[in-house]
DNA sequence: AGGAAACATTTTATCGATAATATGACGGCG
DNA sequence: CGCCGTCATATTATCGATAAAATGTTTCCT
């Protein structure tokens, strides 16, 4: 390992004339400069940024902290990268598998140390449990849930993206309309708000509210889903559209739809949230809540560069705006 | 910051002591690990661990490089972290854009330091690139380019799934298979080593390999890929295939198909290659080839977890056996 | 009872950098 | 010609932990 203090030495310099060399902090004369600059080629000399931490109190990395890497988050992080990279910093991402546990840990003093700033995406922890947490440390939190008021935080307008799919859906005919995925919650949290979106349209438009209609899925996965979805069809309870609460769960009822023999739009139609990349290739495309990834991932890196700033007023609270993206699985499309 | 001199001056110990009772190092006699033990609690303290590692040159931590963390990548990096942190240490992921810059810079001595060991996703270095890389850190290349015999490496039977999926439409009455977002390149990459997959199942079954039916594509969209069958179908070129060399270009496919009325798999088969999550749930199913993201995943850890213990032997090259899973878009499917 | 072994705890040195302060050389000015 | 300010570089102290060696205490055996 070749420090610093190697590159000092052959270049027949102090080890902090190297350090003003290669950050530019002292100025340095240029024949000296070119020394040492000559010694850290010639050595293969890079900084340990370890040291530089621990002496500096500084990496100059970021952490967004998911609860896993694929689908949705996957699609943000690829968003917040660039961001993050623009103020020459690193991001690097850390999952907790949605474990309040493992989402607290990365809150811990010791994980929260290694990063200048950390976006954590809640999935959960409660309300109380942030109110535990402790810390100076640039944190915003992200996702649907209930947080304290001290954190700043990026969430979506899910009962409204839920609204205005669901209205959609009734506009162009639908009258008994499944919430695949949602549930009847009462704290704040991505299922249950967007149940809150789907009820307000259907009273809206004069329809009754049917507690079978809203479908709990075990795992929020594509298979789940599909097994739910075949499990109503072979119920019997009669539908003529789905409002699934994202993307990834749409994709399973797609799949159910089409095994059962159910045409899209033309016997049911159907709508998701989040409209991820793949939504408009899944034939027939697939409508869908937009919830604007690129604002959101703006509007959090937004708010921790405050932070990191050294920015200390009142916590922001912002909901990220939705608009519904219109494609051929409903009959609006084209 | 409350630090390990703090505890010790609580409890009334020396340093070396609460370090002893927390690293259960040197053992500590039970009254005094308990008055120890209450100081940290009294403190909230918890271990620097910037400092741990610049003394104890550990980090417990792994990084997966990868050049994007959507798709592909997500599914592998969720498949990883299991395993990583069976061992006690962190998996964290940076990205790359794919970049051969950005790539070797993940492999710089400075970004090397910060990890235990690292998994890279070659994407952009080729061999030459890679050779440059001196280091001694344990470091498993993945992915389907040319690397140094001295690195670990997994790949995937990239040839041979090709050659399954095409020979699978041959053999259900394809006679002209496009090679959609292949390649001639000469160099081994996974565009090309999978053109010539395609190649070689033609050629077993007598038929002519035709230029004109391997269909580069400009980005690894889907977008891209449903815009470069556009251009086929426009040209008039017949074809009653598509071999999609991944299925997030396979997903590109799919709704090409769609738009343009040829019904899959009466009028086209079609068969990508990955075995994304998403496969199953496209309807009509996507056949494709299934890369055993878990086993990659083993053998990728497993390598290096070998490495990061100490062993010095020669580098391992696997390639990663694959299968054809047959769905919906291919005739042998249900 | 004397001495060595066994054990618990402390002391010292160090990981590799940077902030703050000190030193020394040089030029300008009266 | 001698004093002082300016600029370049060097010294010192420190970030917070751990490895290795040193110290001191107890135990046990003959």
């Amino acid at each position: 390992m070749v420090r610093m203090a190697d590159v000092a030495r052959e270049a027949g310099v102090s080890v902090m004339t190297v350090s003003n060399v290669l950050n530019e902090r002292l100025p340095v004369n240029e024949p000296t400069r070119a020394r040492v600059m000559a010694a850290v080629e010639a050595l293969g000399y890079e900084v340990n940024l370890t040291a530089r931490h621990l002496r500096a109190g500084r990496t100059d990395t970021v952490a967004f902290i998911v609860p896993s890497f694929h689908d949705y988050f996957g699609e943000v992080a690829d968003k917040i990268a660039p961001l993050v990279e623009a103020d020459g910093r690193h991001l690097v991402l850390e999952r907790t598998s949605g474990s309040p546990e493992h989402e607290m840990a990365a809150l811990s003093v010791a994980r929260l140390q290694l990063y200048d700033g950390v976006l954590l995406s809640v999935a959960g922890l409660d309300r109380d449990q942030l109110d535990r947490v402790r810390t100076s440390k640039p944190i915003v939190l992200l996702g649907e849930r209930d947080v304290p008021d001290r954190f700043d935080h990026v969430r979506l307008a899910n009962a409204e993206g839920a609204r205005l799919a669901t209205a959609h859906m009734i506009e162009h005919g639908s009258r008994r309309i499944l919430a695949l995925g949602c549930t009847f919650d009462t704290v704040h949290m991505m299922t249950s708000d967007r149940r809150i979106g789907w009820e307000r349209a259907l009273r809206d438009a004069g329809l009754d509210v049917d507690a079978r209609y809203v479908v709990p899925i075990s795992t929020y996965t594509p298979a789940a889903a599909r097994d739910a979805l075949l499990g109503v069809i072979a119920s019997g309870l009669p539908f003529d559209g789905v409002f699934a609460v994202t993307d990834v769960i749409a994709l399973g009822a797609v799949a159910a739809l089409a095994e059962s023999g159910l045409r899209v739009p033309v016997d049911v139609q159907l709508a998701g949230f989040d409209n991820l990349d793949m939504a408009s290739f899944v034939p027939p495309g697939l409508t869908s809540v937009d919830a604007n990834h690129e604002g959101v991932a703006e509007t959090a890196v937004g708010l921790l560069r405050r932070q990191m700033a050294g920015w200390t007023g009142p916590a922001e609270h912002v909901v990220s705006p939705v608009r519904l993206v219109v494609r051929g699985s409903t009959r609006g499309g084209a």
